[in-house]
DNA sequence: TCTTTATGGTGAG
DNA sequence: TCACCCTAAAGAT
């Protein structure tokens, strides 16, 4: 259940593992035979995360991943269980078995294909290439809420419902507000935020964004999931101890603090 | 052993 | 806005 700090963790990982190394590669369950087939003992060059989007280049053909809201990898380093029924994707080399279960795409792309899935992308704020202006074009004139808007891809690549929920916290906004409506230093902060937040997401290897400060001296492990948010999920603010509000934005549900957040 | 839920996205109406 | 796709684990019974 991934955004898109997993997805970016993911990259690093599998391109350590299994870069430069010959591949075996099979689709126990069947669906991906056709992409495990063309990519089989091939060598894996690079992987590169976008957004949510992940590319698996080899010399000859790229695969893309996309996990939805399902799907996810398991990692074995030795001694791998047979795969599963539902096991869509396994790749083996370099002492690492790679499992890939339940993705939402999976597919060889071609350039022309790579092209059209970064091109329906907004910026990345996790990417060296990720513009902040290209988040403020983006989201200038846009009527539907802010809240609405940081879950749409092709504004802002690889925030999901955490983060947004989160961000707009930390930046005391309003979710209902229009986007367009934001000044340019609310959107500026936004993009800090997020950036930063995300930074940390793929630090840890999970989603902590209250400050270290205000959760003490426990340490990371020991930080309940429950306690190292803000918003999202809780009943009642850490901040003012107001009740949190929740509603359907952008087909999802958000948590803000209207006592907080205007 | 059910039912529910989840950090996502698409295509139809 | 809704139905639907994909899977696994947690929660309810």
């Amino acid at each position: 259940m991934p955004e898109g700090h997993v997805i970016h963790r993911l990259a690093r990982e599998h391109q350590a593992a299994l870069a430069d190394e010959a591949l075996a590669v099979s689709s126990p369950q069947g669906r991906a035979r056709a992409a495990a087939d063309e990519l089989d003992g091939m060598t894996l060059l690079a992987v590169d995360a976008v957004g949510k989007h992940l590319f698996y280049r080899s010399v000859g053909a790229t695969l893309h991943v996309h996990l939805g809201l399902f799907g996810r990898f398991r990692s074995y380093r030795s001694d791998p269980p047979p795969p599963r029924p539902t096991t869509r994707l396994r790749f083996q080399g370099g002492g690492v078995t790679i499992d890939l279960l339940g993705p939402t795409d999976c597919r060889i792309v071609d350039p022309g294909g790579e092209d059209e899935i970064r091109d329906r992308l907004g910026p990345d704020p996790l990417r060296a290439d990720g513009e902040v202006e290209e988040f403020v074009r983006r989201l200038a004139r846009r009527r539907i809420p802010i809240g609405a808007a940081l879950l749409d891809q092709s504004v802002l690549a690889g925030v999901g419902n955490i983060f947004r929920a989160e961000a707009l916290f930390v930046t005391t906004i309003d979710p209902l507000r229009p986007a367009g409506s934001l000044r340019l230093e609310e959107t500026t902060a936004l993009w800090k935020t997020i950036r930063s937040m995300m930074r940390r997401g793929v630090r840890l290897g999970r989603i902590i964004t209250r400050e270290p400060a205000e959760l003490g001296a426990r340490s990371r492990s020991s930080i309940r999931s429950a306690n190292a948010l803000y918003v999202y999920k809780r009943q009642s603010c850490v901040r003012c101890r107001g009740p949190i509000a929740s509603a359907k934005i952008g087909g999802r549900s958000l948590y803000w603090c209207p006592g907080c957040q205007s």
